[in-house]
RNA sequence: GACCCUAUCGUCUAGUGGUUAGGACACCGCCCUUUCACGGCGGCGGCACGGGUUCGAAUCCCGUUAGGGUCGCCA
């Protein structure tokens, strides 16, 4: 039990994405704050001025709100150890360079940047999830802290913050950890005590390298814009390299921060697998309330055009519950719900051909119109009830009344249950939708 | 090239000296079923290799191999 309160941080830099790799980076940070009670900072490390612009940072804070990651300090909640940019922090990093000028750890070379005097010994770093492994230093060259335009270099102003923002443990990427003897030197230059480190695998693209702003999936956004849910990114990224135990797979974020412990990250990288968050995805779209299912839905939907701010939320929420557990994102929901929520949809060309152009198709579609415009009770299982009965009258199978009454419907051969489909559109639209194919 | 990390089914993982090596995704069958899904049942498939240590190694040690990462006036 450490007396001192756990305080994370993630310190992305605005680059114009938040990277898959970085949203979990900034998920362990989280569940290891959360976890400990502890305070997970959010700090942006724009040291590169000209390429960043505010749109940049908003991108990152958009993609962890959405993630359901909020930090306790940072851009726009503020804190006490502030400003949480590097852009602002000037100030700062000029007194620890002139600590470390007066102390002799720095240098001006004769290009006019300001260098670190790298000790030449070995350091050893000691790692929550790596052990300890130990660099020799002696023929690494001196880094530099400022270069000649006065802008400073990451490796300094991420040790400066971490020491001003008082962060007890550094939690990223596997790929910093040969920058980290280097930092532990800074540090000691500093006077400052290391504060403790655990490096967590990367993610791999199928591939089998370190996943790039370049690859396919790489970008948080393009799983928002595809449809995919915040729970279940961050359930599937809690899977890479830890897991809660018991075999389980699915779980949310509750019990991944009481359950969350660095001792227990693997050592090793972990592939991305798409089909596994696709899977995940399906999980947690059956799993959704109606009300968060329609909260998710109908921003989807009134971009396809299919829902306006008159259409009746019953009528939306009605839709998407024939169609949610036969598909597995958002962005399939469109497609599924067009029928459902508008007349004019279009026919597969295919489907038609098949069930509805030929004589005895329409024969069978007639007499299911005739049966069902004596039908008073409109409900699902008396539907079901009626198309049996008539199938059987017919010596017919069922399958051949279900599909041009499918097709008819919907202008497809594949959709939900077929009797809760026509409970769902009422008598009248369900006959109206006949008719106009019987008299086409 | 040097240094560092890693190594269980195709993929993600459980496993911390004694298990018929468990689960999940994907894939393949069968069942359920009006379609598509869901669900159920079953199958395929793994401890990289070689040495040790031990009565006994997936588990510990060494080596080899393979993969990844880092060696910037990027972060």
């Amino acid at each position: 039990m450490s007396v001192s309160t756990v305080r994370t941080r993630f310190a992305p830099s605005p680059t114009g994405m938040l990277h898959i790799g970085g949203a979990r980076t900034a998920l362990f940070n989280w569940l290891f704050a959360r976890h400990h009670r502890g305070k997970f900072i959010l700090r942006i490390e724009d040291t590169d001025a000209a390429r960043n612009t505010q749109e940049a940072t908003d991108i990152i804070t958009r993609g962890l709100s959405w993630l359901g990651l909020h930090w306790d300090e940072g851009p726009e909640v503020g804190g006490s150890y502030g400003p949480y940019y590097q852009s602002q922090r000037s100030g700062i990093y000029e007194a620890y360079l002139t600590k470390l000028l007066q102390n002799g750890s720095a240098y001006h070379d004769q290009d006019g940047t300001v260098r670190f005097r790298i000790p030449r010994e070995s350091i050893t770093v000691y790692d929550i999830i790596c052990g300890h492994p130990t660099f020799d230093l002696k023929e690494e060259p001196d880094i530099t802290l400022r270069r000649k335009d006065g802008s400073f270099i990451f490796h300094f102003v991420n040790v400066v913050d971490d020491i001003e923002m008082k962060i007890t443990h550094v939690i990223r990427g596997e790929d910093h950890l040969s920058n980290t003897p280097k930092h532990i030197a800074l540090y000691r230059a500093l006077g400052a005590t290391p504060p403790a480190y655990a490096h967590i695998p990367l993610i791999l693209n199928p591939t089998g390298s370190k996943m790039s702003k370049r690859d396919q999936g790489a970008s948080l956004a393009d799983y928002m814009a595809q449809g995919y849910l915040p729970e279940a990114i961050t359930n599937y990224l809690c899977l890479l390299g830890w897991s809660p135990g018991e075999n389980r797979e699915i779980f949310d974020l509750d019990l991944a921060v009481e359950r969350f412990d660095l001792q227990h990250v693997n050592h090793s990288n972990a592939r991305f697998d798409i089909d596994k968050l696709y899977w995940i995805n399906g999980e947690k779209m059956r799993a959704l309330t109606p009300e968060r299912l329609l909260r998710f839905a109908l921003p989807i939907l009134q971009d396809a055009g299919l829902v306006s701010e008159n259409t009746p939320r019953e009528r939306v929420l009605g839709a998407l519950q024939l169609v949610r557990e036969k598909i597995k994102l958002g962005r399939d929901l469109p497609s599924w719900c067009s029928y459902l929520l508008k007349d004019d949809f279009a026919f597969d060309p295919e489907a038609r051909a098949k069930h509805l152009d030929n004589p005895e198709s329409r024969k069978l579609l007639a007499s299911l119109h005739e049966s069902y415009s004596k039908l008073d009770d409109w409900n699902a299982s008396a539907l079901e009830q009626t198309l049996k009965t008539l199938a059987e009258q017919l010596g017919v199978k069922v399958g051949a009344l279900v599909h041009p009454c499918r097709v008819a419907l919907t202008g497809r051969t594949i959709g939900p249950s077929l009797y809760h489909l026509l409970e769902y559109l009422g008598k009248e639209e369900s006959l109206r939708r006949f008719k106009r194919v019987l008299d086409d």
